[in-house]
DNA sequence: GATGAATGAGTGTTCATTCAT
DNA sequence: AATGAATGAACACTCATTCAT
């Protein structure tokens, strides 16, 4: 229940046997090391069957740790998998932001966007991630909250913003996208989906779908 | 595995249309609305915890059975779920195929097929089917199969022929959307996540939304 | 729990049509042979599957009736496997004890009485029926009861005559065979346990093992 | 189906003789304790109610463990059940082998067979073993044959070699207990039988009928 | 008498969580 | 800190029995 990890905190205290500085910072080093395995153990296991049919054993295995090693760095599973999305979800918006940040015209800035999305998460395990949250979040409302104010809040914000400046240049003839930035992700996010439900059987082209997306978005054909 | 002994016909089937006895008719309704409300409770409990954590107690108990009557009706817990899917999920497609048979303008057709989506599937329960199947349907592949195969990928066919014939007539400026049909559904996705995830403190202006969705494909400003 | 089925005594009552004899001793004659054909599916389940493990469902699939009729001629499960064993057991002793009565040598009688057995036993369903008290004896004390007394004690009240006179006939050296009348029948017993445990791959000659019995019996090689 | 995750490493196994750290071998011997104390208590409990009706609730509370432990070190309820057999079966062939190794006359044989059935089986849980084997026999194949493998036919092999023996030494007259030795276990099975059907109103003299049965094999009167 | 849909107590099995070592 | 054996609540599924038709 509670968010944070107890035992790490821990870690001051303790330890009867006197120990110099060396132990103490190579275990916190190998902590964090653990730390961030099982993490990634934990992302393969509930990416592949959801959090409810997850299994801490797996988890465990898979991180290479016993099953209660898992409670020293995570109160329990819910934890485990809130700190999961936490984690993995940060640093993309950080980049999308810079690319914002100049004064470039909106058609490079979705291209850019659209490439940073296929390489920096399509391409990962953060699409992993997205897609956990998307199909779990309804049923982890501090997750729902959490992605909307880290995340979906503020992305929808720079892209208004960039939205904003494009109709202001002309790049854009209304101002649609600047009301619901929503629509510029919503293709993006089809893919994730479609990725996971029917590519073994129907395999999407993404590139030529985010083509075509910026194409209607900017209202004429782009030039690559 | 399962050793299923006892068993009740599924559907009614060939529905003779005549039957002289009373207590079959009785029967076969009576059998046909448990079926229904079996199903119904089922979509409650499965939407509000997913298929994994949902508890067939719960199901039964607000289907008004017992336990052991659910698998009278469906063979297990997956059974269920998948007609579950299968059920619900045909009849909307007929109303928007109608509609596109229809030589309408392109504009009408979005228009209409929005607001479909709207009463049809958002303002409805077809709106938790739809979520349970971008959500649960990685993990259930035939469900993933049944929905492209009898939604997803007829859907398409419809939307491109649309499109197609909205070139033609030059409503359209691009190809974009008959190549890539997915481009007209995403926000209507989206709006189905957006409202599971985030509603409850970011609610999303669905109609505003699909009205500058329609704006951006269309090219321009709608008038409603 | 109690040992007589319940509906054919109510037959008699009842009934509020008035029907002469003629239908009622149709209703008679095709209950009883239900009642046959219930206990003779009864039997396949129970020989199969043991008691605990063998269904009602498939006994009720097998006599050709609905699984509530089992419940009009039996009062339940166990009502049903006594009745099973009571029916089926009785008639073998008589032949036996038939040629016991006879004053025929004990050679003659144990070839007979193997003879009849390897027949009448091992050659049918009593096989089976026998097994099942074997078996399932332990878990049914009234079973096991009815079984000795019976058969059982009759059948060694028998053996034992025949074995005293043959010691009087000096026919027999020794009266073992007297004090212990089991001991005739403990290879035949054998040879239905084994012939379920072990036939499938080292079956038993059972001839040739009764020919050996006998012959240990006597204490001389028998010609036959 | 199973998808077991935690578990114990069957068996000590090779047990390498000499391990460094207390606590290995202190979990070695308690696993090995509670792994027995699980097994005694199964072999109650499939004993009393066969293995279909034994609950392995009652198992766990018998061996003073919880349910969920007996899956610590069984991966099922046909696995206990087999290992309960397979784990209490063989010590008592070496004995027997032993005593037929030795030259002795087959009347001292005999006797010290029967002995060591009734204080070694009769007397102990090996006897509900025993009975176990015979009455479950029949559904579990692997049992059958197990025990078919590793008891029955090793037994019978010597059986057999001191018949032989027997009959080449003169002691016996004919090899009719040579070519059939389940004739000269089949009064020990009987007596198994009858004392879990009948012993309660008709307790079986075992000692007399043994001696009764080799004054048969014997073709004469023992002296003991 | 006969049916078979409905019941619900009962049971094998799983798995998150704890805690002695 | 780390382990992993132990726990026991939870849950899917079964099946003898009932009873309305």
């Amino acid at each position: 229940m509670t968010r944070t990890s107890q035992s790490i905190a821990k870690r001051a205290g303790g330890q009867s046997h006197q120990r110099q500085k060396e132990p103490t910072r190579r275990r916190a080093v190998s902590t964090e090391v653990r730390r961030k395995s099982i993490l990634d153990a934990a992302l393969k296991v509930f990416a592949k069957h959801g959090f409810a049919a997850a299994r801490l054993d797996d988890v465990a295995a898979a991180a290479g740790v016993a099953k209660g090693t898992l409670y020293l760095y995570f109160s329990d599973k819910e934890a485990l998998f809130e700190e999961l999305v936490r984690n993995t979800v940060t640093p993309v918006l950080a980049e999308i932001s810079a690319k914002a940040e100049a004064d470039i015209p909106i058609r490079l800035f979705l291209q850019r966007l659209f490439e940073v999305f296929r390489t920096e998460v399509l391409g990962t395990e953060r699409k992993l991630i997205l897609r956990l949250v998307l199909t779990e979040g309804q049923r982890f409302p501090r997750i729902a909250e959490f992605y909307h104010r880290e995340i979906v809040s503020r992305g929808i914000k720079i892209l208004r913003k960039v939205a904003r400046r494009a109709v202001q240049h002309g790049e854009l003839s209304s101002d649609a996208v600047a009301r619901f930035p929503q629509l510029i992700m919503a293709p993006l996010l089809v893919a994730v989906l479609w990725d996971g439900l029917f590519a073994r059987f129907d395999p999407l082209d993404v590139e030529g779908l985010l083509d075509a997306h910026a194409e209607i978005l900017l209202g004429r054909k782009e030039r690559r």
